[in-house]
DNA sequence: TCTGGGGTCCTGCTGCTT
DNA sequence: TCTGAAGCAGCAGGACCC
């Protein structure tokens, strides 16, 4: 098999470039979902297919195939179908996703221990401790691409640099399938050249505000006096991208990530204005947030609902507790509770959502009872559930008033992601 | 065109405490 | 007792990322 190398513009394969001191790679794996879903539908290879699915649903992942028709990721699934009616659209499947991601991630640490994971099919990898044994960073990316592919059946793209910041440009100008070096001395002219959107950080609006500044390029923002900047941006994202414009970007790969908050939202398949059903739905979500923050022996002090009306206007409600919780019945109660103090009649609602925020490990949290709870309370209860639940399958035990009328199925009304 | 779900971070405002 | 400043926490909204 050959895959593509070296790809980083004005080079040829045949001179490769200086990767001392390149010591971050991003890897990144090529159209994820859609070549996980593949290894399924190996009659649809080679084909336009798009991963997502739902009434008001995005494109989750495309192939490279139905991309060549405009079909992007976190594209409405109607204007999907409208730019490419060919292409053949499958239903995500997240546990193959998270069995392949495991086995990725498998991969990487048996090259290093410093893996920064940032989603299930793309990590920062710093390979400073594995030269002697494996050889250059270059060589280490490659094996990790061969790697992949003979194990997984899918191809990813590395990036390789010395920040994380031009690893991470770097896969991406790689991709589909291919390794872009970026040689320390090259990071600065490499960097300025790129428009203002390649910057992390810079989404729509942000470039918006560049381009009314008459900023277009990397180098133009490199060459902008700060003050300039951080008056138009704001001080930290001013700041931010002024450093990475010199190609500054100090960050190390961390291995340890803390959650700083666990939530769950949902989107309905028709926009509601019934306040009983806004709660059921309410109930649903505190209960698998409960359930997640006990998974993860976590505590959360600030309960947040989030609530988008039909015309797409969100708002979001917060109160902090006295003690942290990791109740599905209080997360429960302080999110209707919100939800009632916001006094609509009858707003017609697309999407509510429940978050729970500033966690703290159970161990540093000394859990209190629910006030006039009873000595064997909703914590036990849902103890119990989880039981049920590790023991029978997600959705055995749930509340009576999120089981639909005539429903036999636990997956009615429980969401197994 | 008509916008998911899971997150993080930043900014501005307000109210409380010192 | 009153007032203003400073610091901080909480809250709300928004931008961004994958």
């Amino acid at each position: 098999m050959s895959r593509r190398q070296f790809s980083l513009p004005g080079r040829t394969s045949s001179d490769p470039p200086d990767d001392t001191g390149c010591t971050i790679l991003h890897v990144d794996m090529d159209a994820f979902y859609a070549s996980a879903t593949l290894l399924s539908h190996p009659e649809l290879v080679g084909t336009p297919v798009i991963i997502g699915g739902g009434n008001r649903g995005v494109v989750l992942s495309a192939t490279y195939e139905a991309r060549r028709y405009g079909v992007a990721s976190a594209m409405p699934m109607t204007r999907a179908r409208r730019l490419c009616p060919q292409a053949t659209v499958l239903a995500p499947d997240h546990r193959l996703y998270a069995a392949i991601s495991a086995a990725v991630m498998e991969t990487f640490r048996s090259v290093t221990p410093e893996i920064e994971p940032l989603s299930l099919d793309e990590a920062f990898l710093d390979v400073s401790g594995a030269i002697r044994r494996l050889g250059s960073p270059a060589t280490i990316g490659a094996q990790i691409r061969d790697t992949i592919h003979d194990e997984q059946g899918i191809t990813c793209s590395v990036g390789v640099s010395s920040t994380k910041f031009v690893a991470k440009i770097a896969s991406g100008l790689a991709k589909p399938d291919g390794m872009v070096v970026v040689p320390r001395d090259e990071v600065i002219p490499f960097v300025q050249q790129l428009p203002v959107a390649a910057l992390w950080g810079v989404g729509d609006k942000t470039e918006e505000q560049l381009t009314r500044l008459g900023l277009r390029t990397v180098a133009d923002i490199a060459h902008t006096p700060l003050p300039t900047l951080i008056r138009g941006l704001g001080e930290a994202t001013g700041t931010h991208l002024h450093e990475l414009a010199w190609g500054r970007d100090p960050r190390p790969v961390h291995r340890e990530h803390r959650e700083k908050s666990i939530g769950a939202d949902e989107t309905f398949e028709y926009d509601i204005d019934d306040p009983r059903e806004i709660h059921r739905h309410l109930l649903k979500l505190s209960d698998r947030v409960g359930a997640r923050l006990r998974a993860a022996r976590l505590t959360g002090r600030t309960v947040s609902i989030k609530v988008r009306f039909s015309d797409f206007t969100t708002i979001t409600r917060a109160r902090t507790l006295r003690e942290p919780t990791d109740t599905s019945r209080e997360i429960y109660e302080t999110a209707t509770g919100l939800f009632d103090a916001l006094g609509l009649q009858r707003a017609r609602i697309r999407l509510v959502g429940v978050r729970l925020e500033k966690l703290v490990a159970v161990e540093e949290a000394p859990i209190q009872g629910m006030l006039g709870e009873p000595d064997h309370g909703w914590r036990e209860a849902d103890r119990a559930i989880d039981r049920a639940s590790a023991r029978f399958g997600a959705g055995s035990v749930r509340p009576a008033s999120l089981i639909a009328r005539g429903s036999t199925s636990p997956s009615d009304d429980r969401d197994l992601s």
